[in-house]
DNA sequence: CTGCAAAAAGAATCGCGGTTCTGCTTGTGG
DNA sequence: CCACAAGCAGAACCGCGATTCTTTTTGCAG
């Protein structure tokens, strides 16, 4: 089978996802072309078309790709043997967003109220978030609280819900602040 | 002057972001023709036109219109004789919200990241909204927890936070739900 | 009432942008 | 090394949707 092997294709579907996250961070998912991508990426239509069916294909593979890399940083600390504590939780949680990526995710949100597809995958980001968000603060109040699991876990609710909002609010803070940078000729 | 008497322009003004608001909460700002709030509002391309110079225009007005709505609803309780504590204030504001609204709001969040006009105006929606906030607890805190007014608006200061952030990100789990029902035919 | 400019309707225009098509080029498995 | 399917480049196509234009209607001042 004369095509490309598997990880190298991966890689090309990388490279127009990078570049399309950084088009959509400054131009919007709908407002950034196709031609855009060609040019932020220096590939060529034909060569996009060849990895993604269309363009809603691609907007949703970069979506995904942007919201479960922030969930995935998420994870570590639920595993943590030494939980942070929520205040401390939320800290790193906000140290950790960047810009560029606030600012698609902010973008998914808008396109999640109506776009079928992204909204599973925001749904779900969020949820899973939430979920891990839990999972750490039960641990938390666990191991360095000393609280019974079985309390902990029901404690741990209005905790995770606090947490996780006041962080997606943070997220949106930081995507309305820094104007969009230029594209760099 | 012949033409329309302002009070009935600024109807015919509202007429329009009234049906444009609905169209966008159900198909987003950008997937909005301008056919569709012709058939939406009853009205025709032309007489859009009349009335706002582009669709850019139109979103921006609509934005406006739908924020400064939210906004306005928070003022009230800021000026009440006996100001509900940061609990119930959260409440109230979360039971005000309205879905298609909702929906729209974040819709304009996303717009507002690369969207200099649109930007502006949920910033400057958002900061209003946190003095108000601030002010609802500062009072609060005065008339009923009996603060010293000095200390009180020192204190409200991250209490505010928490509250706004709580509240936008309860409007984003609004805008989440619903599916965005369709057109009636 | 009357006239007239503005407003409304709806057709026509025009460009942009997603998708497709046509050949070259290149990587891969043998 | 070879051969050939897949990749890739870039031109061409095509439709949709914002805006504009033309014509008819309408509200307001006198």
């Amino acid at each position: 089978m004369p095509r490309l092997t598997d990880a190298r294709k991966e890689l090309r579907r990388a490279q127009i996802t990078e570049a399309a996250v950084r088009c959509f961070s400054r131009n919007g998912l709908e407002r950034t072309s196709i031609a855009d991508i060609t040019a932020e990426s220096g590939l060529s239509t034909g060569s996009i078309y060849a990895h993604y069916r269309n363009k809603a294909d691609l907007v949703q593979a970069s979506a995904h790709a942007v919201l479960a890399k922030r969930a995935e940083a998420l994870g570590a600390y639920a595993r943590s043997d030494t939980p942070p504590d929520p205040d401390e939780l939320l800290a790193r949680l906000i140290a950790g967003i960047d810009p560029v990526e606030a600012r698609v995710g902010v973008q998914t949100w808008g396109e999640a109220t109506n776009n079928p597809a992204i909204h599973d995958i925001v749904v779900a980001t969020i949820d899973g978030m939430r979920a891990m968000v839990h999972d750490s603060v039960t641990a938390w109040l666990v191991k360095v609280e000393h609280v019974e699991p079985a309390e902990a876990a029901e404690r741990a609710d209005p905790i995770a819900h606090r947490v996780q909002s006041l962080y997606l609010a943070h997220l949106l803070y930081t995507a309305l602040q820094s104007p969009a940078e230029e594209t760099a000729s």
